[in-house]
DNA sequence: ATATGTACCATGCGTAGTGATGGTACAACG
DNA sequence: CGTTGTACCATCACTACGCATGGTACATAT
């Protein structure tokens, strides 16, 4: 896996990251079950913070390409090829642009769509804490 | 139609405005084809700025609570009183509500979420602007 | 002339979110 | 002990947006 990191690139680190990750694993470079680097390794190596790889890393977690065994190190999901496919993200994009596109033709203000947009992402109320 | 404007509300001022013409309709103190004040009259009452009283208009004619017939002023639109109980804001509130509590289930971040719904809304695509 | 709604230009202030940085600490494996 | 992933604390710069303000200008009606 040869990551390489543009600071100078618009795309966030971590997102270079995650990119770099799945395209490595597409293309055959990684396959299920290798050890991917540690975070502090990998921090310390592409001269980033242990942080930001962190949060990368647990991106491509929940994307089930990677898996962490906890203090036995980081691996390549046995799912990771077909994993690293889904468009989440496309469907994100998606869904949002067809929800706001019906929002603004029911004659809704940016602005109004907007804020509503936030009250219902401050609006705790998902499957959290329970009783 | 006594308007009240408090500064210290946190209600926005133009919301306030909205609220109270509104509430004005409702309550049978204005009806159908009544006069309103123009912009600038009732901002010069209310000692607000014209803009703000202007953003005010520009909601309820949307919201086809009033109608402004040019050069002769805004008057009280002739089913202001059905639609001014319209709840178009609380549609908004209940399909973003839905939306996102669709995308968090997912798994994905309210970071990722956000960042698509400012793509979504910065992205022009509906049936705006064509040749 | 005066007043109407509206459109454009602009500013400031406050808030909030993102990205990235840093330090410290923990339990559990080798 | 050293390393693993992870969680908590924190900071900073940057950006974007909302609200409200101000000025100017326009075509059109009375």
């Amino acid at each position: 896996m040869d990551i390489v990191i543009d600071i100078e690139d618009e795309e966030p680190l971590f997102s270079q990251l995650v990119t770099q990750v799945k395209a490595a694993v597409q293309g055959g470079k990684v396959r299920a079950g290798d050890a991917l680097p540690s975070i502090r390794q990998l921090a310390n190596d592409l001269e980033l913070n242990s942080k930001t790889v962190a949060k990368a890393y647990r991106l491509l977690e929940r994307d089930s390409v990677i898996q962490t065994r906890g203090y036995r190190g980081t691996f390549v999901h046995p799912d990771a090829k077909a994993n690293s496919q889904v468009n989440l993200q496309g469907w994100l994009t998606k869904t949002l642009a067809e929800t706001v596109a019906t929002l603004r033709e029911s004659g809704l203000t940016d602005s109004e769509i907007r804020i509503a947009f936030n009250q219902a992402m401050n609006a705790r109320s998902h499957g959290a804490a329970k009783s």
